[in-house]
DNA sequence: CGGATTTGACCCGCGC
DNA sequence: GCGCGGGTCAAATCCG
């Protein structure tokens, strides 16, 4: 079954971003909100957000806390630290001395749908994440070519495979909804499905359908709140939101229209704002691009570092800056 | 009929 | 070395 909501207002929602949605889909606020080690702590805090946090998401690092109790892959993706070697996330200012201090030092965060963003770096020595597909592919076709060169094949896949595995980026987060695999204007075929353990949910696998765009994500639900979609894109998209794919996030407001304080949907987001990542930033810069153009190529030449920081959450979360035209 | 999904098999890395 | 768990493949199946 397709998963595609072709008839919904909301099909075009991001889901992680889901709680603009104006449909019914059961949407519940989430008690907690948190960024990830890069974005993350500094962009939302749950536990100073005054929600009905459980008690044991009390301390700063709550959010957290349940992000990692979720599964243990789970929390690799969590991991607050950087890629220092493909610096991806450098124009965070991300310092990995601060990650356990990271949610102290939000201020008010009010959101309807957890947004945990967590760019992982694949890096770590922790972070395990075996079978990169590339690697694999790669892998079986030499083997497949030739039996002799099939272990010198292999080690060079294997090299190649850590290598690539350090510069995955990945981002994670949370989001409560009952829809498991939610809409974020790209094109996804799922490829696998898999048994979590501890867990009665399973995982689903998805890839970009776009051509050379070797994007993944995996989508899983929380087993110990169900209501909680745990996304997980892995690297970057390198194409615009396919055209036919309409992000109807901002439809019905106009550049003019758009207020941060006082739209409707902003109002439920306040989140905190990272070291070098401020709230007008966060929003202004953003919708400046989607209401001026939203041109993909454009979004491509980053002028200076505000650009370069919202050009990675913009490909990060493309339906939450992008209006696609109709 | 083409594209998407399902699902069992397979591979790999890691821990013991 | 072996078992386990995560991730992917690919044939079968489904669906519009």
């Amino acid at each position: 079954m397709s998963h595609e909501i072709k008839d919904l207002n909301n099909y075009h929602y991001t889901s992680s971003y889901n709680h603009f949605n104006t449909n019914n889909q059961n949407m519940i606020n989430l008690p907690y909100v948190s960024g990830p080690s890069t974005y993350n702590a500094n962009m939302i805090s749950s536990s100073q957000a005054g929600f009905d946090l459980p008690s044991k998401n009390l301390s700063p690092q709550g959010a957290f806390e349940l992000g990692f109790e979720l599964s243990p892959s789970s929390s690799d993706f969590f991991n607050p630290s950087i890629d220092q070697e493909n610096g991806l996330y450098n124009a965070y200012n991300y310092n990995s001395s601060h990650k356990s201090h990271e949610v102290v030092g939000g201020g008010c965060a009010t959101i309807k749908s957890e947004v945990r963003v967590s760019p992982s770096p694949s890096s770590s020595e922790a972070d395990h994440h075996p079978g990169e597909d590339s690697g694999k592919i790669q892998r079986k076709r030499e083997a497949g070519d030739g039996g002799e060169d099939d272990q010198r094949s292999q080690k060079v896949v294997k090299t190649k495979k850590k290598e690539e595995k350090k510069k995955e980026p990945r981002v994670s987060f949370m989001t409560k909804t009952e829809i498991d695999h939610l809409e974020d204007g790209y094109r996804w075929r799922k490829y696998g499905q898999k048994a979590v353990k501890n867990s009665p949910y399973p995982r689903s696998y998805y890839r970009c359908t776009t051509q050379k765009c070797n994007v993944k994500k995996r989508v899983e639900r929380s087993y110990q709140d169900p209501t909680v979609v745990i996304t997980t894109y892995e690297s970057q998209h390198n194409h615009p939101i396919p055209t036919n794919r309409r992000t109807a996030m901002f439809s019905g407001t106009t550049a003019s229209d758009y207020n941060p304080s006082s739209s409707p949907i902003f109002s439920d987001l306040i989140i905190n704002t990272p070291r070098s990542f401020s709230n007008d930033e966060l929003f202004r810069v953003p919708y400046a691009s989607v209401n001026v153009n939203p041109n993909y190529h454009q979004q491509q030449q980053g002028f200076h570092q505000q650009e370069s920081e919202f050009e990675l959450l913009k490909e990060m979360f493309p339906s939450v800056f992008f209006k696609q035209e109709p």
